[in-house]
DNA sequence: ATACATCGAATCTAGACAGCATGTC
DNA sequence: CTAGATTCGATGTAT
């Protein structure tokens, strides 16, 4: 099919295919079409990465919006949230508007009203949905990116419901899901009402082989020479030989220092591999990683960096990533040694993936576990970038025989695993069932198992009777922490539980949050921080041995400070959750008590991405902590509210009012004040050789600071070399101290 | 006495969404 | 019920 002959496109759309060298649809977009996306049809796309799902989600769209509809797209990720926000911009000049929304960045919500296309995370829908987003009643068409992801035992459920609620809401609505290969794409289509599109076709071949001894064997039969030295890893002489042809690898590993070393190990093979320009081309790149942050993380990054190499996971600024991502897609990053990260996130192929670790511990599971052949077949799926490699290889590696049988049974052979959903979970339905309650969508027993039934739970389950169970142990659970009322078969939220519903907190963590600030005699920060770190939403930071010493003792010191009630001590479960809680504090109190970032990452043994991560989490339920504090009136308000300034911006208390002016961290704040300009105020009034000075002379930050904080006069000309000297003196390394942990897009 | 090799035991383990109101370089 | 890479540390060995 001719992408000239698509129908019911706005004007000048099919030309600008063309344009962009699109003629004709591959064949799984055809198909598509064929199914009626372009008419409103719902369609289940269960396809290969990079064959093309974008394209048919944006035909969906974009017909949609031609018949005067609006359109959403659902994506599991916020850094995809941009990523496809830019690519729809395109379709800018054709009438088409896009949107974003997520819990960072969001596009002003009356403005969101007039987007055609909006693009957000699933939970960001579902809070859109729980606040009564005007707009959400005139989408004509849905599309939900990586739907697999309903198999996912957290965030699954909240897929699965949103679209339930969306169908509900809006009954002729199109459904348009995108997929990876599953074993039950059929299912997903009915529980949808779809027509299933389904297809093993790729634009690039991919073949998929394993290693061993000293050859890649293929799943096609053919057998690639790729001897081993003595000495040598397998994945060095793959890197090696990928090299040799000019291409470069991703190797996926199953912990964060498994993928340090790898790259420290695969940068001794890149680096003998690099043009003088590369050279200095990583050179640069390596300093702009050291300018992101100045922990152990980021020097080892940028060391392997330089030499061609690249770690990347979830301990790395925001920042770092993307820098990794984009020379990785530039092809001077040669090698990239990652853990799942980058599996699910931003477009990073490349010519060969191997996946070296194919099982990782689970706590639950008791041991290493093998990786679902879905989660394998996502990561090979990176292998190969369309248009410039002749076809992807993607390589498990194995030592002996056996393995390789074992690899090739269950991945290379295999189909993936079913979607299976995950509703039918109590943590999963607490939230849930207390949102649709709260946004109305049933008042009753009766009317919410109803509402359950357009679930894809119940439409894979036989007997109702496990989600009946459950529906009714979650609701005695909502209506004993008095989030619901029951009366005579009716159900309904309480104001509690109606704030609960849109704050979009885990019922349990909003009953942790009340019971610990109601009859609290004095709130701490570091009281706060451990309230909120003991929340099902916070994600503690593991307990290493030797800190269950070091924490117990620090529990004693301060076990005054700490809300609510201490479980005891010879209760080894909940007593280690309450250290690992108090870990977690620890490391925000540090945060907000100005400690160096390296400093932290050092004691806590965590990345530069892990601590803008709890920050951040913190930030959100300190925020929550405050709104129902001022529901219930707990008269804590003011120092809950501190409490968040305090992590928020990461300074002490003296500092709030200064470092609340924009452009002023908590460093440039903190010599500011140091230097006798105490608050804002003073800062209006301050002599300006003295603001200038604190600023390590930097004369444009100065002015756009003094100019931020209202001054009438922000002109730093007048200010004079001379009184600058002792400045200009002491700033001779040149490097502006501003934190530069949050990397927000 | 000191530096260093060796071997076995101990250690440790992926990821990342959300409120609200504004603003890090 | 299940692992494996890496670090730690006790012991041994060459200088």
């Amino acid at each position: 099919m001719k992408t000239a002959d698509l129908a019911g496109l706005p004007e000048g759309v099919p030309e600008a295919l063309h344009a962009e060298g699109i003629e004709e649809l591959y064949p799984p977009q055809a198909e598509a079409v064929e199914a009626g996306v372009t008419e409103g049809e719902s369609v289940v796309a269960s396809i290969p990465t990079a064959s093309g799902k974008t394209m048919i989600a944006e035909l969906a769209m974009l017909s949609s919006v031609q018949r005067g509809g609006k359109a959403l797209y659902i994506v599991p990720l916020r850094a995809l949230a941009s990523e496809k926000k830019t690519e729809f911009e395109r379709w800018e000049e054709y009438g088409v508007d896009v949107g974003v929304s997520t819990g960072n960045y969001d596009s002003d919500g009356e403005w969101l009203a007039s987007r055609d296309v909006i693009v957000a995370t699933s939970e960001k829908v579902d809070s859109l949905i729980r606040n009564g987003a005007p707009w959400v009643d005139d989408l004509t068409c849905v599309v939900s990116d990586e739907v697999h992801l309903v198999n996912d035992s957290h965030r699954g459920p909240t897929l699965e419901v949103t679209l339930a609620k969306l169908r509900r809401i809006n009954p002729g609505l199109q459904v348009v899901a995108l997929s990876a290969t599953v074993g039950n794409a059929d299912e997903v289509a009915e529980w949808l009402d779809a027509s299933l599109v389904q297809s093993e076709w790729r634009p690039i071949d991919l073949k998929m082989g394993v290693h061993y001894g000293n050859a890649i064997n293929f799943d096609d039969g053919d057998q690639r020479e790729v001897p081993v030295g003595t000495g040598q890893k397998q994945s060095e002489a793959l890197v090696a030989d990928t090299l040799d042809e000019g291409g470069s690898t991703l190797v996926f590993v199953n912990s964060r220092r498994n993928a340090e070393g790898a790259a420290k190990r695969l940068a001794g093979v890149t680096s003998k591999a690099l043009t003088d320009g590369e050279r200095n081309d990583l050179r640069q790149l390596a300093a702009d990683i050291r300018d992101v942050s100045d922990t152990e993380t980021s020097e080892d990054l940028a060391t392997v960096v330089a030499k061609g190499a690249a770690f990347h996971h979830a301990g790395l600024a925001a920042e770092h990533r993307s820098l990794v991502e984009d020379a990785f897609r530039d092809r001077l990053i040669k090698c990239v040694s990652a853990t799942p990260t980058l599996a699910a996130g931003v477009n990073t192929p490349s010519r060969r993936v191997i996946v070296r670790d194919w099982r990782r511990y689970d706590g639950e599971f008791g041991g290493m576990k093998p990786l679902d052949a879905l989660e394998v077949h996502q990561m090979c799926g990176r292998a190969g970038r369309p248009g410039l490699d002749p076809y992807g290889e993607a390589v498990l590696l194995a030592k002996d025989s056996e393995t390789m049988d074992e690899l090739f049974e269950r991945y290379v052979d295999a189909d993936p695993e079913p979607v299976l959903s995950k509703l039918a979970a109590e943590p999963a339905l607490r939230t849930h069932l207390l949102a649709t309650v709260a946004s109305g969508f049933a008042n009753s027993r009766e009317g919410l198992l109803e509402f359950l039934e357009n679930t894809l739970y119940a439409s894979q389950t036989q007997e109702s009777g496990r989600l009946e169970h459950v529906t009714d142990s979650v609701l005695d659970y909502l209506e004993v922490n008095g989030f619901v009322d029951r009366e005579d078969g009716s159900i309904t939220a309480t104001d509690i539980g109606h704030t609960v519903s849109r704050l979009y907190l885990d019922p349990m963590s909003a009953a942790e949050i009340i019971d610990g600030l109601r009859d609290a005699e004095e709130v701490t920060p570091l009281g706060c921080y451990h309230l909120v770190c003991r929340t099902p939403d916070m994600y503690q930071l593991y307990l290493k041995s030797g800190d269950r010493e070091e924490f117990t003792e620090l529990f004693y010191e301060r076990e005054t400070e700490l809300l609510g009630v201490a479980p005891s001590e010879f209760d080894d479960v909940a007593f280690e959750d309450w250290l690992a809680a108090l870990k977690t504090a620890t490391m925000l109190e540090d945060w907000a008590t100005e400690v160096d970032e390296d400093r932290i990452a050092e004691r806590f043994g965590v990345g530069p991405g892990d601590i803008r991560g709890k920050v951040d989490t913190a930030e959100w339920l300190l925020g929550a902590a405050e709104q129902l504090a001022g529901t219930l009136d707990l008269g804590v308000n003011v120092a809950v509210r501190e409490a968040k300034k305090r992590v928020q911006y990461g300074v002490r208390e003296e500092l709030l009012d200064l470092a609340g002016v924009r452009n002023v961290g908590r460093k440039r704040a903190r010599r500011l004040f140091e230097a006798g300009v105490e608050s804002r105020a003073d800062l209006r009034e301050a002599d300006k050789s003295v603001v200038l000075t604190a600023l390590r002379g930097r004369r444009r930050t100065a002015e756009s600071i003094l100019e931020n904080v209202g001054r009438r006069d922000p002109d730093m000309e007048e200010v004079r070399e001379a009184e600058l000297e002792a400045a200009t003196f002491s700033t001779a390394n040149d490097e502006d101290g501003q934190s530069s942990l949050g990397d927000f897009g």
